[in-house]
DNA sequence: GGCCCGTATTGACAGTGTCAAGTCAATGGT
DNA sequence: ACCATTGACTTGACACTGTCAATACGGGCC
């Protein structure tokens, strides 16, 4: 049912999931998916749930590369990491920051996984500044991976880069250029 | 008529847009509308248009800057231009980056406007990086602010940032830090 | 057996985008 | 002066959506 759901957001977005849609795919009349989720809002919110719970999963299997190779390596996996979920699963990336979706008091376990992931951008700050955090800090490096992967899926990045490697090389390039930044400009900033 | 339908989307986002809605609102029928526009995707696209419009129009002033304030002034002002244009009108920037809308061929002139505002961005990189352009380092660039935008809008950052002064201050902070990677990258890396 | 509860169904309502045909005033050419 | 054309608008319909209400079915428990 979820599947079918995850199905329908891939193929044309969210207007194109519609509740009576999976109903008709699951082979039940209009009326029964009201019976596991609430409302329309509910299901995406699960969507987004289980978007933002691999997501988390990815940034911290990036963040364990600390041990091996050091900050350039974590800035590098963090954003194959970030880049790659979001050319992987699109649709669901998109729809995971919504404003409708963040009200909070009716998704509270999307809400609690968006904090898991948030928690992983806390750890690579720690990790790329020597401890230090600041709330700016990882706003700028959330800031760096979320607009490249929203300028590639919806912006005019997207529209010239079809194939899929194209996208993937030309963010990594991008990424690359920041992380040489921010590891260039801890050294004598400090 | 454009203006209702600004405000319609200023006020409940995409979804309280509807054409029967302005056509209330203009004081006719349901259908007078679509004697001005085709259908309601190209209402929005006008909508789109002139945000890039607009936003081109910041992002020149901001680099035009150059002269006189140097490369930080350079940043710091296009980061209060793209920021500014984002947390004023946010409805209209959410849905300038849609996919649907960027589908080019129906709507040359809302992308003839985007392309005029990453001229700009291209303008600026040309500033900063001693005339030296990549597209990677473009998008490094245009993703920063894209990023924080985002995610000061329908991101976490918004629901813990309720004034606009709040919101306003941390992004500036967080685009300050990266300006200062930037101009100091810049100056032992080459 | 009788009962309850979870699941499913049917039917309705309001609202939406959009197509098709019709009305009516102003305009411009002959 | 007449008539055709054009543009703005209206009326009416269609298919579709999310959602509420009331109604069935069917198995586990007393």
């Amino acid at each position: 049912m979820l599947d079918t759901s995850r199905e329908l957001l891939a193929s044309g977005g969210l207007a194109a999931l519609s509740m009576r849609e999976v109903a008709r795919r699951a082979g039940v009349t209009h009326q029964a998916p009201y019976h596991h989720f609430p409302d329309k809002e509910s299901i995406v919110a699960e969507l987004v749930t289980e978007g933002f719970e691999e997501l988390a999963r990815r940034m911290a299997l990036a963040n364990d590369a600390a041990a091996e190779g050091g900050k350039p390596e974590v800035l590098r996996r963090a954003a194959e990491a970030y880049l790659g979920f979001a050319l992987e699963h699109p649709a669901v990336f998109r729809v995971m920051f919504r404003p409708e979706l963040c009200d909070a008091a009716r998704f509270p376990r999307a809400l609690a996984a968006a904090e898991r992931a948030r928690a992983e951008c806390e750890r690579l700050v720690r990790i790329v500044h020597d401890g230090r955090f600041s709330q700016a800090l990882a706003s700028m490096h959330w800031a760096h991976v979320h607009g490249l992967a929203c300028l590639v899926l919806d912006g005019p990045l997207g529209a010239e880069l079809p194939t899929e490697e194209a996208r993937r090389a030309h963010l990594m390039e991008a990424s690359a250029h920041f992380a040489a930044l921010v590891v260039g400009g801890l050294g004598h900033h400090t």
